[in-house]
DNA sequence: AAGAAAGTTGACGGGCCGTCACGGCTGCGC
DNA sequence: GCGCAGCCGTGACGGCCCGTCAACTTTCTT
């Protein structure tokens, strides 16, 4: 084993042409995915539209993704890894339970507002609403409700089905949202206002039977 | 114009053959696309699949839908057309604010838990969920903001905004009415108990700010 | 340098889409 | 009853998208 030019482009790079190749087709496909999306829809789109947006061949299109499903929760899969991190922080930091649903409801629609307005938000006004359950979603469900079971346990929340609350929570969360998001500019502040005490008063009103 | 045999028929059933060859064939494709929608879910059926249930050719299809989201738009039509009378009841019969909530609630999951389990629920485990907004939907919607509205008119609600109040409570009942629905038998009740109390203290808190 | 491995390409068979010219049936007037 | 006009069911058709695959190119290894 002899040391080559390549090796020394390596090891500075840390990956060969080949990864870069790949993570770099990755990324188009799913760059190109997120315009074709909130252009066409869901339901519009096709898997050629997609790689028609990118400088590949279709059958590329098939060495990374099986399906159009599947880009789509890769997107969706994206969003949740991005957004786990920051409720996890919002549970870990929290004084109290009211402190938690605050900062955690005003993260979501932070986070929503941005992805709306980065126009990567995969939603048409056309057609059927979709929404995917990805691993990564289902872990940010398990999260909401992990958050919610921590602070049950620690009494410093009233005692209520932790499943029913996540549930709960986040279907508030998701319509509040949309309704947020049909204003111009959204006022998050005050979604989150009326979504947190919703909740708070919702969770303390379901445990006091 | 001479009275003809077929006259009399028509007469007494109150149409022409024409007329119920229509009736039939419509309510033929509705039935296949809603059994060909469960099976292989609103993405992998298609106009093909349904009218292969049915008698019918392909083109026949298409005297009656555009596509394949206008036939499943009419079937969830179909389904709130059914719901809204009894939510409006439900409004008009309640004695307080508190009594309207619970028994739309239960109005709710009652229905959500007798389409579930007639089959008919055009949903599927694997794939991206998907929800459609028909005119009908949205009159859902609008019955409830309103009957809202009305109970904060008459000073027996909180005084919040309506449409946060809708979203936030239709959001609340479609996520736990899936919780629910995960259970075998679904517990209408309890499901009832832990939402209308969920919104009812959710209102209050959210008003007394 | 040269073979092996990995990845890309685009053409291909199969299937679905929405349309449309055709023909049978319905209803209407006589 | 009879015959005609129009409605509507029919299925074949051109066009598009699907997922695959054998041939080719690029990268890596020795």
């Amino acid at each position: 084993m002899t040391v080559s030019a390549t090796d020394i482009v390596e090891s500075e790079a840390g990956e060969g042409r080949r990864e870069k190749s790949k993570a770099a087709n990755r990324q188009a496909i799913l760059t190109a995915a997120r315009r074709v999306f909130s252009q066409l829809g869901y339901d519009g789109a096709t898997v050629r539209d997609i790689i028609r947006g990118t400088e590949l061949a279709s059958g590329t299109f098939y060495n990374y993704f099986k399906s159009k499903e599947e880009v789509f929760e890769a997107l969706a899969d994206d969003g949740a890894r991005r957004f786990r991190p920051v409720l996890r922080a919002a549970r870990e930091n929290a004084t109290c339970f009211e402190d938690y649903i605050y900062t955690a409801v005003h993260a979501y629609f932070t986070f929503l507002a941005e992805e709306h307005q980065s126009g990567g938000h995969p939603l048409k006004d056309r057609g059927p609403h979709v929404r995917s359950s990805t691993p990564e979603m289902l872990a940010v469900y398990e999260e909401v409700r992990d958050g919610v079971a921590e602070a049950i346990a620690k009494g410093v929340a009233p005692k209520v089905d932790p499943d029913y609350l996540a549930a709960a929570s986040i279907g508030v969360a998701q319509e509040a949202g949309e309704v947020m998001l049909r204003q111009t500019p959204p006022d998050i502040d005050a979604a989150t206002r009326f979504v947190a005490d919703f909740i708070l008063g919702g969770v303390q009103k379901a445990a006091s039977r």
